[in-house]
DNA sequence: AATTTTAATGTACACATGTTCATTATATTT
DNA sequence: AAATATAATGAACATGTGTACATTAAAATT
């Protein structure tokens, strides 16, 4: 299957527009290969030698979305230093991207959806956070193993963005990067009781 | 199907015990209902009247487990007041409670697995989290939506065991506890560059 | 334009899914 | 113990899954 071959082309975009189509209607659990390939007049057959299951098709174009996010997320870093003044520059592309793509994110996390898309979110968001870090926190090194630090922080984000998502997108983005700025200026919101 | 139906438990019971022995060959994405049942040698059928599908029979299993969770984590939270010093106790026994568990967590954690386990143990958790917030930080409910803070703090811990989980849980809970006072205890991680 | 390459199709197969319904077996209730 | 209630079974059916392979159609190459 060579990727130019112009019946490789039209085959795979056939399917993400039946797709695109069918889930105007339905959930995308509730898609089989069978219905999408009849609806895009594509041979099951040759479904099967191109995606493993309906979900590859998905995540294909979700691929697309995540890269038009690193793009996004990488013009304010460059330019500021990651300090917690600025973070608002690039935190506030995240919640834009997101907000622009509400209909895909919605899918991402759905509680029957795999947990693959989330992880395929969660690396993008730690390759950033794993570059801010890089070159302010470079002392930190011993006191935490950065792996963990990162995880935490970038699931921290993740975990704004499933509360914006279970709250239907209602909050606009400029109030919830005023709350993530909010929360990172506490000490810590555990140390309470004796401050 | 009346719960206390001696049929009925043993329907449950059998089909339980089947899940449990094929996840000892096999991932659960891989086990279908009718191999399920011609294990428990239960009628598809009556499958079907207890159960959607398989994630179902492993979902009341986990709940099980997360209520075991619930326990261990309410005993040394009733008895310490939630600050920095002794978060320790509390979330010490989260990490025990799921090196306990780490075979069901890998499966919680899988690419392949639905979001419904995750989202199980998030609001286990956050509802934790919620009660905990309520007696120390009530004066911050103004500046931040507590919603927005729980969540954050929630999936920031869930951050911690998704990359304990991808390690292969090499990382002693202990260590994996003084990880999380270290992370805790910096203002702000974000904060670098001036200070 | 003719040739070669290879993607797409059509058909078939064994198995899985989810549902229905009459029948049988086994609890619970009287 | 007998009567009643209901859970479990077995069979059937339409549809979906994943794979295989010979055939056809449409690209790319010469």
């Amino acid at each position: 299957m060579l990727k130019h071959d112009l019946r490789v082309i039209k085959t795979q975009e056939s399917l993400r527009h039946a797709l695109l189509e069918l889930l105007k209607s339905k959930p995308l659990e509730a898609i089989s290969v069978a219905e999408l390939c009849r609806l895009a007049q594509i041979n099951r057959g040759t479904f099967y030698s191109h995606y493993k299951d309906v979900h590859e098709v998905f995540k294909r174009y979700l691929e697309v979305i995540v890269e038009d996010f690193r793009r996004a997320y990488e013009e304010p870093y460059i330019k500021t230093r990651f300090k917690i003044e600025n973070i608002s520059a690039s935190m506030i592309e995240i919640f834009h991207h997101v907000k622009k793509y509400q209909d895909f994110y919605q899918i991402v996390f759905d509680q029957r959806i795999p947990m693959m898309y989330y992880y395929l979110l969660f690396d993008t968001v730690r390759t950033f956070m794993k570059e801010s870090l890089a070159k302010s926190y470079i002392d930190a090194t011993d006191r935490v193993q950065v792996d963990y630090l990162l995880s935490y922080q970038t699931n921290a984000i993740l975990g704004l963005l499933m509360e914006w998502n279970r709250q239907g997108y209602m909050t606009p983005a400029e109030e919830l990067n005023k709350q993530l700025i909010t929360i990172l200026s506490f000490n810590s919101p555990f140390r309470g009781g004796d401050r």
